[in-house]
DNA sequence: ATAGCTTACATGAATGTTCAAGTATTCCGC
DNA sequence: GCGGAATACTTGAACATTCATGTAAGCTAT
């Protein structure tokens, strides 16, 4: 049901180019997860999430952030984070610090462990990205996608 | 990890549009599903899955179709649809029948029940897809991002 | 007609995510 | 400098999804 048929009159349903888009869309949306998450699944055991947790410490100062911090740039809530950092210090992949100045804070380090781990499993990662988006994507499109996307993010936003 | 650094020489990292275009598609994939996933939890109590399921359904020729059928149609695969059809039955959404004429399969069947919940979440979920998606777009872009959605489903579409 | 493969679906354990509390700290106004 | 609100993070329960496996029924070739 996004169609047509019975319902209180006045909902401005989705025409047939819009439902045909957004069919597709939820389609693609469904490949492109899928497909991540299992090749990352089988190379790493673990899934998109705690990837993108890692890549993200990768990238700060000293491998470290602060865990609200790391929240923010990972897109994951602060309670999956901390569920999240819980089984990563598990498999040694990030350690977690007091955090000097705040005793509520914790600071999540990248270990060497995780670093390595990431870096051997972020070849074949990008490769699926590029296999299943970016292969399949004109220069232009790609344009196109980044457009689209920042329109959807952008207008959503929060007013602060 | 999406980019330069440490790494096996090789790797076809993304350039520089290709990353900042993959962070935007994420964070677009991440509101959409979220915006959804909570209106619908909200309004309904279920997952954009069961909704999905519950419309399939809707659509197909007295509301009724075998559980494969409704399986490939909804996108989920055969075990997420038995254990949603068992919580949609306890819901009072569905009922399982016997198929005639091949005792190893179902039919599931929207009940009246399902189909005035269905009919009762449909227009805030259409609202929501339009506000979060469609209000957002030109019509130009509207159907850009079919074409994409399409190539990445196509291209991943098995060779039989 | 029967052995053996395949199809249709269910089930259970493992894992991830979300939601609602809960516990420390820190900040702020008076 | 003290009470109350906000911040930082954790925890546990509820739920959904996945993977591996199980069971029943149909199909097929001999």
């Amino acid at each position: 049901m996004t169609g047509t048929s019975t319902a209180p009159a006045g909902t401005r349903w989705l025409n047939a180019d819009e439902q045909s888009a957004w069919r597709a869309f939820l389609a693609m949306q469904k490949v492109i997860r899928e497909t991540l998450e299992r090749q990352l699944r089988q190379d790493a055991g673990m899934p998109m999430t705690y990837y993108v947790i890692l890549a993200m410490l990768s990238e700060a100062p000293d491998r470290t952030l602060r865990m609200t911090e790391l929240a923010e740039t990972a897109g994951t809530s602060q309670s999956q984070l901390s569920h999240a950092a819980t089984r990563l210090e598990e498999a040694g992949w990030i350690e977690r610090r007091r955090c000097p100045g705040d005793k509520r804070g914790y600071l999540a380090v990248l270990t060497d462990s995780g670093f390595e781990t990431l870096t051997s499993v972020a070849p074949s990662h990008v490769a699926s990205v590029r296999s299943v988006l970016f292969d399949v994507l004109s220069a232009e499109q790609v344009g196109q996608l980044q457009a689209i996307s920042e329109a959807v993010t952008q207008d959503h936003e929060q007013p602060r």
